[in-house]
RNA sequence: GCCACUUUAGCUCAGCUGGCUAGAGCAGCUGAUUUGUAAUCAGCAGGUCGUUGGUUCGAGUCCGACAAGUGGCUCCA
C-alpha cells in the first residue's frame, strides 16, 4: 500500500497501518504534535487504520485541518458535558467553526442556559477532559442509529439518519458520550487543556425558520491555557475597535430609536469623513466617463411592478404610501430611475456605453433582529450606477468596474475577499430566462479569470435578475460584510423594454451593469472606522493638526502658525485652554488626531514648532517649511 | 420576525440576599492655576434607575408585558 506525502515523497507501507505509526515513521516529535491525518483530504483519526493507497497529511495545531479536528473533538466533550449536566438534553448539530465550535441543542423543557451557566459547563468539561477519554469510532447500521434516537426521543439526529440512510453510518464514542459521526478527531480529551464557552444564541434547526429553535452554545478551546488567553486578548483588542463604540467616542454618528430604528444620523465629523469618500470616489467616476444624477427619495409604486422588485422583495420594503389614488414607495433602490433617465430619449449605439452615477438613498425594511450599526440598517446611501452598454462592450465595462473597486480596497489598504455570486436551484427567486442566466454567469467567470481575480463562487448568492461580483470585508469582531458589487443584468433592459438604434439601423437591447465600489456608505464607514481603529489617515481625519501652545505667551504665534496651516487647506485646532500641555496633548490623543504640535517659548524663539505624531510619538522639532511638506506628501 | 442576554446622569460604571434624601470618575458650568509630550485643584449642577402593570408595609433590586440595544438564527436588491 502506497502513501503520497505533501512533499511529493511515495512510500509504500503495510496495509492496515494507523496514522500514528506512519507518524512516528517520520519523527517522534511530529507523532506527539499529530492531532490527526488527512487521507485524500478527508480528516479522520491517528488511530485509524490505512487500508488503502491514498494522499496523506498529518495535522497538528499548526493546520487548519488541525484545529477542525480539535475544536469538533471540543464540541464532543461539550456534548458530554451537557448531558451529565441536563440528561434529558437533545443534541442537534454541533460542528467546528472559524473560531472554535458550537452545538445546537434543545434543552429540557423549562431549562434556561445563560451566562451564569457557563463557568459550571467549562468546569464540567475540564473535569471530563482529565479523564482523557479516546474518541473511538464505530460502524452503526441504520436500525440501530435510528433506534438509538428513538429511545432518547431525539428527532433531530433521526432526521440526519434519514438522510444517510443508503451510506455507512458511523458514531463515536469518548467517556459515556455516543454521538453520530463521520469521524476526524483528535486521540483524546486530554489535549484539550483551556475552555471558553463564549456565548450562547437561538438557532433554528437546519436553519429554516419553519423549524423548531434550539439553543445554539458557541465555545473554544485551546491545547495551552496561553493560547486562549491572547485569543481572548486578542478579542477584547478587537472590541475596542468596534465602529459602534468608536462613532460614539468620536462623535462621527449616532442611532437612536427616537429618530428611527436603522436610522443613522451623521454628525459633523461622521459627515466629514462621508463627503470626503463621496469625493474620492466622485473624482474617479468623473474620469471613467460616468455622469452624475439625481432622483427622488420615493417613486410611483408602478414602477417597481414594472422592475419587478415589488413582488420579489414586498416584505423587506417599507409600506407604500397613499396619495390622491395613487402608491408611492419609498426607493428602496436606484435602478429604475435610472432606467427611466436611459429611456428619457431615444440612444444609438453611438452613445454607448452610458454610465449614470449617483449617490443614492434607499430605504429598505430591514427585521428588526437584523439591525446593527452601520453595518445593517433601513436607511442608506449608495455609491450607485448603472452602465447601459451593448452585449460586446459588457466584458470591457465589467472589468472596469471590478479594478474601479479594487481601487477602494487598495486605496484604503483593506483585505478583501471575492464572491461570483450565481444563482441557486430555488425556483421563483430567479427572473429572466435559463439562456441569458447562463450567459451572465459564463461571462462574469470569463472576466474574473481574465483579470486573475482571486474568487470562490457563491451558489444561490445572485441577485434575482443577474449574477454578481461581491466584495466581502471583516469586520472587526470577525463578521463577514458585503461592500462592493458589480452585477449583471439582462432582465430590466426587457421589462423596461430599453433599447438602442445599432449600426444596422436596427433595435436592440443594450445590457445593464449595476455596480457599486463601496456597497453603501454606511457599512463602508463602518468597515473603514474598524480598519483604521478610528486613526483615520491624514487626508481623512476630520481634525488634521491640533496646535497647542504652552502658555498664553505663545498663543499669538500658534494663531500665526494656525493661519499659515489653515491658508493651505488643513483643518487645524488650536486648544486656547490654560491647561497643562500634557493635558492638552492627552486630549489630542484621544480624539486621535494625526498631529499634535506643541508651542512653548523655544518653538517660539526658533520660530519652529515641536511635533508630535499620533500612535507614533514626538517626532522633534520641525520647521513651518518642513511641517507642510510632510502634510502635503500625506494629502491626497 | 425568532432565541438568549442587557438597559442606573451626556459617557463609562458602583449599588450584596428588597429598607433612610440612588453613588463615583469623565464630560458640562464657575473660579483659581500659565504649566514642556497621555489627564492641575476646588466648587456647582446633572438621574421619576428603558416604559408599564403587579407582588410587598416598602421595589433600582422580585415577577409579567412592551420597547430599544447586544450576540446569534432566518433574511439581505
Amino acid at each position: 500500500m502506497k502513501l503520497s506525502f505533501p512533499d511529493g515523497q511515495i512510500k509504500e507501507y503495510e496495509n492496515g497501518i494507523t496514522g500514528l505509526e506512519v507518524a512516528k515513521s517520520i519523527s517522534e516529535g511530529l507523532a506527539r504534535n499529530a492531532l490527526a491525518i488527512g487521507l485524500d483530504g478527508v480528516i479522520i483519526e491517528l488511530s485509524r487504520p490505512i487500508t488503502q493507497d491514498a494522499e496523506f497529511k498529518i495535522f497538528t495545531w499548526k493546520d487548519i485541518e488541525g484545529k477542525e479536528a480539535f475544536w469538533h473533538s471540543s464540541s464532543h466533550l461539550l456534548a458530554e458535558a451537557l448531558q451529565e449536566l441536563y440528561p434529558d438534553v437533545k443534541f442537534g448539530f454541533g460542528p467546528p467553526i472559524e473560531n472554535g465550535f458550537y452545538y445546537d441543542v434543545e434543552l429540557p423543557e423549562g431549562t434556561k442556559l445563560g451566562e451564569d451557566d457557563f463557568a459550571k459547563i467549562e468546569a464540567k468539561m475540564k473535569e471530563l477532559a482529565k479523564k482523557k477519554s479516546q474518541f473511538v469510532m464505530h460502524d452503526w447500521t441504520y436500525e440501530d442509529a435510528k433506534s438509538y434516537y428513538q429511545n432518547r426521543g431525539n428527532e433531530f439526529k433521526q432526521d440526519l439518519i434519514e438522510e444517510f440512510k443508503d451510506q455507512k453510518i458511523t458514531y463515536c464514542t469518548q467517556g459515556n458520550f455516543t454521538d453520530l459521526c463521520k469521524g476526524g478527531h483528535i486521540p483524546h480529551t486530554g489535549l484539550i487543556k483551556a475552555i471558553k464557552i463564549l456565548s450562547v444564541a437561538g438557532a433554528y434547526w437546519r436553519g429554516n425558520s419553519d423549524n423548531k429553535m434550539l439553543t445554539r452554545i458557541y465555545g473554544i478551546t485551546f491545547p495551552k491555557q496561553a493560547e486562549l488567553e491572547e485569543f481572548m486578548r486578542i478579542r477584547e483588542e478587537a472590541e475596542k475597535r468596534d465602529h459602534r463604540k468608536l462613532g460614539k467616542e468620536l462623535n462621527l454618528f449616532f442611532i437612536t430609536p427616537e429618530v428611527g430604528q436603522g436610522l443613522p444620523v451623521w454628525l459633523p465629523k461622521g459627515t466629514f469623513i462621508r463627503r470626503k469618500l463621496e469625493k474620492f470616489i466622485t473624482e474617479e467616476l468623473l474620469a471613467r466617463g460616468y455622469q452624475e444624477v439625481i432622483t427622488p427619495h420615493i417613486g410611483n409604486l408602478n414602477l417597481y411592478k414594472t422592475s419587478g422588485h415589488y413582488p420579489y422583495y414586498k416584505d423587506s420594503q417599507f409600506a407604500p404610501i397613499s396619495v390622491e389614488e395613487e402608491e408611492y414607495m419609498l426607493k428602496p433602490m436606484n435602478c429604475p430611475h435610472h432606467h427611466k433617465i436611459y429611456q428619457n430619449e431615444p440612444r444609438s449605439y453611438k452613445d454607448l456605453p452610458l454610465r449614470f452615477a449617483e449617490f443614492g438613498t434607499v430605504y429598505r425594511y430591514e427585521q428588526s433582529g437584523e439591525l446593527s450599526g452601520l453595518s445593517r440598517v433601513r436607511g442608506f446611501t449608495q455609491d450607485d450606477a448603472h452602465i447601459y452598454c451593448m452585449p460586446e462592450q459588457l466584458k470591457e465595462e465589467l472589468i472596469n468596474c471590478v479594478e474601479l473597486t479594487q481601487l477602494v480596497f487598495k486605496t484604503f489598504d483593506m483585505e478583501v475577499s471575492t464572491r461570483l455570486s450565481f444563482r441557486g436551484e430555488e425556483e421563483n427567486k430567479y427572473a429572466g430566462t435559463a439562456e441569458s442566466w447562463e450567459e451572465a454567469e459564463r461571462i462574469v467567470k470569463e472576466v474574473a479569470d481574465e483579470i486573475n481575480l482571486d474568487y470562490f463562487i457563491g451558489i444561490g448568492e445572485a441577485s434575482f435578475y443577474g449574477p454578481k461580483i461581491d466584495f466581502i470585508v471583516k469586520d472587526a469582531i470577525g463578521r463577514k460584510w458585503q461592500l462592493g458589487t458589480v452585477q449583471v443584468d439582462y432582465v430590466m433592459p426587457e421589462r423596461f423594454d430599453l433599447e438602442y438604434i445599432g449600426s444596422d439601423n436596427n433595435k436592440h437591447r443594450p445590457v445593464i451593469i449595476h455596480r457599486a465600489p463601496f456597497g453603501s456608505m454606511e457599512r463602508f464607514m463602518s468597515i473603514l472606522i474598524e480598519h483604521f481603529a478610528g486613526n483615520f489617515p491624514f487626508w481623512l481625519a476630520p481634525d488634521q493638526i491640533s496646535i497647542l501652545p504652552i502658555t498664553d505667551n505663545q498663543l499669538e504665534y500658534a494663531k500665526k502658525i494656525q493661519s499659515i496651516l489653515n491658508d493651505n487647506g488643513y483643518r487645524t485646532k488650536l486648544d486656547e485652554r490654560a491647561e497643562k500641555v500634557n493635558r492638552k496633548i492627552a486630549e489630542s490623543e484621544q480624539a486621535k488626531i494625526p498631529f499634535s504640535l506643541v508651542i512653548g517659548a523655544k518653538e517660539v524663539e526658533a520660530e519652529n514648532v515641536s511635533v508630535r505624531e499620533h500612535t507614533v510619538g514626538d517626532i522633534g522639532k520641525k520647521s513651518i517649511e518642513e511641517i507642510l511638506e510632510i502634510f502635503k506628501s500625506l494629502s491626497r
